[in-house]
DNA sequence: TTCATATATCGTAATATCGCGATATAAACA
DNA sequence: TGTTTATATCGCGATATTACGATATATGAA
């Protein structure tokens, strides 16, 4: 994991509300159960973005931070963007934690 | 561990340079050896300052950040402040986002 | 094409963080 | 007492982050 990763991963940690996503994209079928697209595509921005609270654009934005820390994945279908935790990353991340905290 | 010293753990943790001393302290033995003091009583302060390059008042705020959010402690003897880890706090810190992230 | 929906981006104001030098405080020493 | 050493705190400018509304972009439907 590059040092860029790490810094970009804690900096997106270090704001309860992503922390707060990370957490509901965990156990989407518990968050987002009235999502009527397949929560296997992921948990769309809209609805993120409702249960946070905050406006549009700023849950755009925590959304794009978790992203390029690689914390989340996301994929477009029609006009929608799913979003999913990146599992791999995170473990890596804990890992990494674990040793060189 | 309360949600307010989960967050104010993790903005410590996003700063390279408060980082970098937690690390130091993890093996003081390896990046202090020149300490007059004992390194059972901690690393001083003046040492790390001078180890990170930055100003002693820059290094002062860093060292208070970690020690409100409980990542290390200090004792006072003399003249002198000594920092080690707090590694029951890490840990539990390790075990949280193990389970919770 | 036009309209509605979903999301991203822009511009901006408010706030937080960072780093510095200057100064305050406290301990040790002459 | 005054002086030096070690650290903390203050004040400030520079920068980063956060949040918002407005707007742009893209998709799908009418």
């Amino acid at each position: 994991m590059s040092t860029v990763t790490l810094d970009e991963m804690l900096k997106a940690l270090s704001h309860p509300v992503r922390r707060d996503i990370l957490h509901w994209l965990k156990q989407p079928e518990l968050y987002f159960a009235d999502q009527e697209h397949p929560l296997s595509l992921g948990v769309c921005a809209g609805k993120i973005e409702r249960k946070t609270g905050l406006s549009q654009s700023t849950v755009s934005a925590h959304l794009a931070t978790l992203q390029r820390a690689g914390l989340v994945q996301s994929k477009k279908v029609g006009q929608w963007h799913f979003f999913c935790r990146n599992d791999a990353q995170i473990q890596q991340l804990l890992a990494h934690l674990s040793q060189d905290l």
